[in-house]
RNA sequence: GGAGGUGUAGCCUAAUUGGUAAGGCAGCAGUCUUGAAAACUGCCGGGUUUACGCCCUUGUAGGUUCGAGUCCUAUCACCUCCGCCA
């Protein structure tokens, strides 16, 4: 959520920024609205003072054994019009709040103006493109071979694109979690959180999945609770509706959970194998800072999940996204990708992103700053470090050998016991 | 799931038959001091306002009332006991 405030006196310029975004906003009628708004609170503010102050009286003059009946009946009116200013400001209230939920992010200053995701910039790539001298097997060809994964049992206790990991498949799965995380905590200083996986409605809200994504999270209606698509979700609003100190800025929470997304409109190509699923395992890095100090966590973000792609060794790319690819929330983001050699493309697993005070204003997330006494928003941002699945596919197609076994990177050897799959 | 109890600001604790949230601790600033402690003064939930001020806040949402921490309804969280359960 923006600030109203900002929106009253930038109009043209939060007009012009939302439009390079693909989010339609009707910030016009917002504007009417909340003048509307204002002068009610006022008018209702003024009638409640009223109230207040006679109300007083009257308990003076009962207490005095005298007659109030006047007074009384004067402030039955009063209170009657207060509570049609309360009816009215309910419904103002809550057509603002409805347009303010659908009101995009500003992208940040640095960001690329584009369309799609063909104008995305890339910034950097890492690592050497491997060269095969033997046919490349795909990935789904690779969990095939060696029974890493079974698509086939899973499609059918959950449906399709419920992959059940096996053997050397759920071991090195559960490998990467323990090498993120452990790095994530021993060298870039997270601490590591263990959320609930399904959160309710408020908590959707807060981190912007509702209403704008509905449709991408599985919901359990008996409960009214989310599946989370997500660490992302439990990790901002442990937060919500909390002022925190300035002194427990900023806060670097890591969390390793299973992620639910229902992901309609998908189909084709990427979704073979598990390029594209309905669950999977992430590792995701979120941070809670002062305003001041967000971009520069942004960087430090952006450099902790570079690193651990170098650790293990696979060729990648930073994506700066564009206006037009980016999401409702965010006001800059950098997309990592690995290479598919088999696939020959890039396959995303982390996006770090800056929300800015976006989701802080949506979950009511705020900071006392000592120096000022003032209560200010905070700034969350958020990035996968990282998305198992593609990770998985870069790691088994880039480290294939002649032999049809699968090197196991130096890094991960340690948590997997062993250096190769055969 | 059943029965009972408790929710007041960071913490602890008051508030008469309903009369508009008293106080303490911690914390912050200042005075005093060589420095510190102690003592004293002010601040010490949120919003809004240049400011004075005003509005809101007793878990949450409603209701009754001129007026609700207090009465009524619903709901949530925590505690105790019972049941069920990895």
């Amino acid at each position: 959520m923006l600030d109203p405030k900002f929106i009253r006196e930038n109009l043209d310029f939060v007009k012009e920024q939302i439009g390079k975004k693909k989010y339609p906003a009707d910030l016009d009628k917002f504007i009417d609205l909340d003048a509307e708004k204002r002068k009610i609170l006022s008018e209702a503010d003024q009638l409640k003072n009223r109230r207040n102050v006679v109300s007083k009286e009257i308990g003076a003059i009962k207490k005095a054994k005298g007659n109030a009946d006047e007074l009384i009946a004067e402030m039955q009116t009063v209170s009657k019009s207060i509570q049609e200013f309360d009816v009215r400001l309910k419904e103002i209230e809550l057509a603002i709040n409805e347009i303010m939920l659908n009101v995009p992010n500003i992208p940040h200053e640095s960001v690329p103006f584009g369309e799609n995701p063909n104008d995305n910039v890339t910034i950097e790539t890492w690592g050497e493109i491997p060269k095969f001298d033997f046919p490349v097997l795909e990935h789904t060809d690779l969990i095939e071979k060696h029974k890493l994964i079974d698509l086939k049992r899973g499609a059918k206790i959950a449906g399709s694109g419920f992959p059940v990991f096996m053997g050397d498949g759920a071991r090195i799965q559960r490998a990467l979690i323990s090498l993120f995380l452990d790095r994530n905590v021993n060298l870039y200083g997270f601490t590591e959180i263990s959320p609930p996986l399904l959160v309710n409605e408020d908590s959707a809200r807060g981190t912007g999945q509702l209403p704008d994504k509905e449709a991408q999270m599985y919901e359990a209606t008996i409960d009214k609770l989310f599946l989370i698509p997500t660490s992302e979700v439990p990790l901002v609003n442990l937060y919500r509706d909390e002022i925190l100190d300035e002194a427990d800025l900023p806060i670097y929470n890591t969390g390793y959970t299973p992620c639910f997304r229902r992901e309609a409109g998908s189909y084709g190509k990427d979704v073979k194998g598990i390029n594209r699923v309905h669950q999977f395992d992430k590792v995701e890095l979120v941070k809670i800072c002062k305003p001041e100090d967000s971009y520069a966590e942004f960087d430090k973000i952006v450099e902790n999940v570079a690193d651990t792609l170098k650790a293990l060794n696979l060729p990648h790319r930073q994506l700066l996204l564009c206006t037009g690819d980016m999401g409702m929330t965010q006001t800059k983001t950098i997309d990592f990708e690995v290479w598919s050699p088999a696939q020959e493309k890039w396959l995303e697993v982390s996006s770090v992103s800056n929300c800015e005070s976006y989701q802080a204003r949506r979950a009511n997330i705020r900071f006392r700053r000592t120096s000022t006494g003032k209560v200010e928003f905070v700034h969350t941002l958020n990035g996968s470090g990282l998305a198992l699945p593609r990770t998985l596919i870069g790691i088994l197609e880039n480290n294939q050998q002649a032999d049809g076994s699968i090197l196991i990177p130096e890094a991960l050897q340690k948590f997997f016991g062993k250096d190769k799959i055969q």
